[in-house]
DNA sequence: GGTGATTATCAATCAATGGGACGATCAATC
DNA sequence: GATTGATCGTCCCATTGATTGATAATCACC
């Protein structure tokens, strides 16, 4: 690698900022994938937390995919129109509402699952299957190393009522929550 | 590798989804970062790009950022507030103002350039000195592969006036543009 | 049974983006 | 040198998404 005066390195060998154009990239790219699913990024992570386990509550949802809570109402309203989800009474509790996915959403999952071996094969197709594997065990590991959450996407800091973010609160929407 | 079934592969084994976290955690971390620096990831980028070629219009700028020329303005006038940046007359086309780096902008560069190496070791301390270089190198080669620009943001893409991107227009505010 | 917390929801507010229009200026043409 | 059309920066506004606060229903505890 050229190493030239660090006090000036192009960025295209900061690996930090490249995994930050390769994120955004990944998320368009998976974005495109996912048009003819007829669901958007976030929807369908929430579909794949839902095809984990059935019917958790709106709250506990909110805390996985680390959406705040009233956003999470809209979510599920989505969902629920398009009758991929449905809101169920909680016999235990009633004022929750059991989320329940419906035969249409699951028949969802694999299609959105198929968009992720799209994605996957769009970004790297062009690396060998060896540095394939290669990248992969080392992202995982960096993602590790930072304890980001293995299926949860960072994007929402304060879920539920968690300690707020005191940093620039510059907009932040990036969520391919799932 | 563990290579499980298919049909259902944990996000952590996705490394486009993991892709995506990374990049949105190494934005956040280099935001943290550059907090004491006072200047958001945003302005950074441009005084970077103005770095490199003193005195560019703000349409210029808007073209190599990604940004859209509506948004310069607010940028510029950010900057200019803030002493970093000042809006001269062009001799050549009195209706473009040149943006021209000052005193002060130009001495937040070697501080932003110390937060990006921090950001990097935070990153991939973790990681030996072979496997981060195998890991930039790879990064590298898909970024190039994505026909990514080596130092701008896929952020935006409707710049100036590209043609509009008619996909889902979920909100997208995630920029390291630099 | 009463009090306070919790769940989902709704209304209002705020921030950021994108589109359109406008004045100033340029370039080209007659 | 006046005119026409395009460009640059700016401002205004509509839209979108997120965040805050309030509210009805329900629960848990005493």
């Amino acid at each position: 690698m050229v190493t030239s005066d660090k006090s000036f390195r192009p960025l295209r060998q900061r690996p930090s900022f490249v995994l930050s154009q390769l994120g955004f990239h990944s998320d368009r790219t998976f974005d495109e994938l996912l048009v003819p699913v007829g669901v958007t990024r976030r929807q369908y992570g929430m579909l794949r937390i839902l095809a984990d386990a059935d019917g958790r509550t709106q709250q506990e949802l909110s805390s996985v995919l680390r959406v705040h809570r009233n956003v999470m109402v809209g979510l599920v309203d989505e969902l629920e129109a398009a009758g991929f989800v449905e809101r169920r009474r909680n016999p235990a509790d009633r004022r929750a509402h059991a989320v329940h996915l419906t035969d249409r959403g699951r028949a969802l999952l694999p299609m959105g699952e198929a968009a992720l071996d799209a994605c996957d094969d769009q970004l790297f197709g062009t690396l060998s299957a060896a540095d394939r594997e290669t990248l992969g065990d080392l992202l995982a590991r960096v993602a590790d190393a930072a304890h980001l959450l293995p299926g949860v996407h960072p994007g929402y800091e304060q879920a539920g009522d968690a300690p707020p973010n005191p940093i620039s609160s510059r907009g932040r929407s990036n969520t391919r929550t799932g």
